[in-house]
DNA sequence: ATTCATCTTGCAAGCGTTTGCAAAAAAGTG
DNA sequence: CACTTTTTTGCAAACGCTTGCAAGATGAAT
């Protein structure tokens, strides 16, 4: 089975070897009669094009990358899921790169990705953004940003709604009777993580309570640091009734914490996470959360890279998906709650 | 920024071309002083290698392609994520391909891999195996399979002790006294969803406990059909006090099921799973089931793939690695429930 | 028939590397 | 110092494909 070019398509149907190459790539000047022949050997002799030479030679290599923080959370592979639905339908193959150790010099990484054989990059929650969305925007060279604010607002971006959807997550919290939230933040070198923060902050001014910085804990949106946080929260003099943590990850540490503390959600104190992954559906309590639409925010940002390598013109855009409060079983009234212990 | 190729260094270096190449691909017979000459030019530059002109002149592409069924389960993130771990630090990329929607003619997906600038491929749980791993056979083009036994044992596999594992979480279960354990079966084309049914059977046989067939229900290793099957068994006129699941996204739905049919677990059930994803310990109660060391599994595949890419003629090796029963919270002995029962 | 415009097709160059072969340079030898 | 060996280096061809340019066909119009 020895490898088949296009030549030997050429020696098969009797024509040159640019007119098999016209054929296959859709070319329009190609009499009917000849395209069918072209296209009846390549078949017969089981053609199958080689990448490495017609993206040397200037065609498309239908390749796109994708690059991601890690693998180990399913935050990110919903969104790599959104990404591969949609990219095979235009039948573009994915190269996925991982940062997690290149800490610090992605930078470099997303230099070699442009140059290698992709057509574009999709990079997913970026650390140093500005750094390489300047010079992949340099080059001209499509991108898009996911889940990340370009300080600049000229790149190619598809985020949600972090402000907003914390800011409900809050009021929601409130209306619930809570009035001392305990807060983890997300790793606030990453745009979303400050953008919740301000959410929060936003929505316990608006209903006149005051902002306990005490109850604001770093994290950085791995499940250990949740962990940690909650730790630190409950350790508090005055302990929140509530946690909001910036991502779900974080509430899953969290919730750990809280059980080993020997309290019960939502009983002792409520939990409220970010992002919805697929695990919050499956933990007890189930966790009430805020979804982002993250295989949609995947789709969409393929579909905009796509638009961008098809039009390397075009100016970029900016899609900002809509966050939705899903609330499961983590949260509870403390009005409520206190009813309930009267009853007893 | 232009692109900077081999001629530019060359130039800047006062040396020809094929010597740069030469200094680039750690070639030996190069003098020191020139060397590193070359390597200045190359890094003031900022050169970076042309994965399509490299691959196309019969150089590494250092990229090697992984198929997976899709994304939207623990288990395969797990071995992704150690396939990763190991590749990169041999720096070699991705290419990932995903199959879902190519039922059926995976075989063909396969063979466009093979002919492309991948130097091997790794193939996790797949289906039609033994056509496409003959096609690769007769191509002498590396590729590893992860998860799957091949009928013909000419490939190279890493896949775990199905049999076994299945076997000692059966004998745990009848050892905790449960006599009536209904088993649900994983995709039957797979070869671990037989070998995991074998091993529960065999357990029961020597056991010296009857085989009841109504007890063995169909599933496909998705978390719906999990949850089907586990229907079935509890509308069963007498129900199993213990299941097992031929995976983790099985039980997963049993669990489901269960709770819906208002049965606590274990008190009233036990549920075993097979795999131990991520999800297996944040589930409540926390499932027992069966470890794969996935991401070892992963890892080990990729350092297997890795040696066949060294060394094409070296014969297929296969790599069994051990399961490991993870004893959680899931399963109960029948004997202590029942003493329960009577102290109250 | 002849001429022109319009389709189709073929040729050749080029994409950035690798690598066999042969020439040049350096290092030994007597 | 002339002559062999051995180490380094350069040239050219090849990898499989795309594409600008020009030539060959085809068919309409004269």
């Amino acid at each position: 089975m020895t490898k088949i070019t296009i030549f030997d398509i050429a020696k098969d149907s009797g024509v040159s070897y640019s007119t098999v190459s016209r054929v296959l790539n859709g070319f329009e000047f190609v009499k009917e009669s000849t395209r069918q022949r072209v296209l009846d050997s390549a078949n017969r002799l089981g053609y199958v094009a080689n990448l490495s030479a017609r993206s040397l030679a200037g065609g498309r290599s239908n390749i796109i990358g994708i690059v991601v923080p890690g693998l180990d959370n399913g935050y990110i592979g919903e969104i790599v899921r959104g990404v591969d639905e949609e990219l095979n339908r235009a039948s573009y193959d994915i190269m996925l790169y991982t940062t997690h150790r290149h800490q610090g010099r992605e930078s470099a990484y997303i230099q070699q990705i442009a140059n290698g054989l992709t057509e574009g990059v999709l990079i997913v929650v970026p650390l140093a953004t500005t750094e390489y969305a300047e010079a992949l925007r340099e080059q001209n060279f499509p991108y898009v940003l996911i889940d990340q604010a370009d300080a600049l607002d000229r790149s190619w971006i598809v985020d949600c709604t972090n402000f907003q959807g914390a800011y409900e997550a809050t009021e929601y919290l409130i209306q619930l009777g809570h009035q001392r939230i305990g807060f983890i933040t997300g790793l606030m070198q990453i745009a979303s993580a400050s953008e919740r923060l301000e959410g929060y902050k936003a929505a316990l001014r608006d209903n006149n309570l005051p902002c306990d910085e005490t109850l604001i804990v770093q994290g950085d949106y791995l499940q250990s640091s949740g962990y940690q946080a909650a730790q630190t929260l409950l350790a508090l003099p005055q302990r929140p009734t509530a946690i909001f943590a910036s991502n779900d990850l974080e509430a899953l540490g969290a919730m750990q914490a809280i059980r080993e503390h020997g309290l019960s959600i939502p009983d002792d104190i409520s939990l409220m996470g970010f992002d919805d992954i697929p695990q919050a559906s499956m933990t007890h309590p189930t966790l009430t959360t805020v979804r982002q639409p993250l295989d949609t925010m995947g789709r969409v940002a393929a579909r905009l890279l796509l638009e961008h390598i098809e039009n390397p013109q075009k100016q970029p855009r900016r899609v900002t998906m809509a966050t939705k409060l899903i609330v499961r079983d983590s949260c509870k009234s403390i009005l409520i709650h206190q009813n309930n212990a009267e009853r007893r």
